[in-house]
DNA sequence: TCCATCACTTACAAATTTGTTAGCGAGCCA
DNA sequence: TGGCTCGCTAACAAATTTGTAAGTGATGGA
């Protein structure tokens, strides 16, 4: 994980605004791939390589990076098979799965007043 | 308006990124202060100074920038009286009232979720 | 005259996010 | 032996976002 400074600006403020649950919300689905991810992984276990290639132009890194907050913030589970060359399955958690009707509404909020 | 770059490498990610209604509508409140800022202007119109006091750590500069994006995105609208010293009240259009549901979605999961 | 008010803007700095490119390791298969 | 797969990481670069500090302009009041 990439560390992040302390001494930032941007630190306290962001203390204060999690307190909020919105910022909170949007703080976890917020990244740039992450309702895309989520939106895949709805429908059941996809690998890594899979996700890469139905997500959109995502890199291997940024792809890393958003599975492993998405992780991190209970949404997605990891499931890795030892076996040679490695498969890697991503699945939602229940916390996950809860977020789905939130991203229906977000959803037909934006398909309501896109271009309006 | 500070100009961006279309030779970004993110650029075309981005054209890519708006066609999902999901990331549109988070592209549209994801900025860090405009939930608080909808919040606040949920109750009836606010002046600007009193928007900064009561949103939190914003700065003049930034509270601006939101709300600048917010009208683009027509979600709120600016009323300006003639006035000296100049008095200037936001409110919230059709389109931003229509958002609040939305949000209340996204305040509930939230309040279930965070901490768990 | 001089200062205060209010809603900004300008110039600059710092942090964060996203991206590109190249590589790794273990084992299967030709 | 040598190349291939797949999930991932390291090093680096670029864009974006957020922030701070210091103005500005018109006017009313001390």
């Amino acid at each position: 994980m990439e560390e992040r400074k302390v001494t930032s600006t941007n630190y306290e403020n962001e203390q204060e605004l999690l307190q909020c649950p919105v910022t909170y919300t949007l703080s976890i689905i917020g990244g740039r791939w992450k309702a895309a991810i989520i939106w895949q992984l709805s429908e059941g276990p996809v690998r890594f390589g899979t996700l890469r290639d139905r997500v959109g132009k995502v890199s291997d890194r940024i792809l890393s990076k958003q599975l492993k907050e998405l992780q991190e913030d209970g949404l997605v589970c990891r499931d890795a098979y030892p076996e040679v060359p490695p498969r890697v399955e991503y699945r939602l958690t229940e916390k996950g799965q809860s977020l789905e009707p939130v991203l229906e509404g977000i959803l037909k909020w934006g398909l309501a007043n896109r271009g309006a």
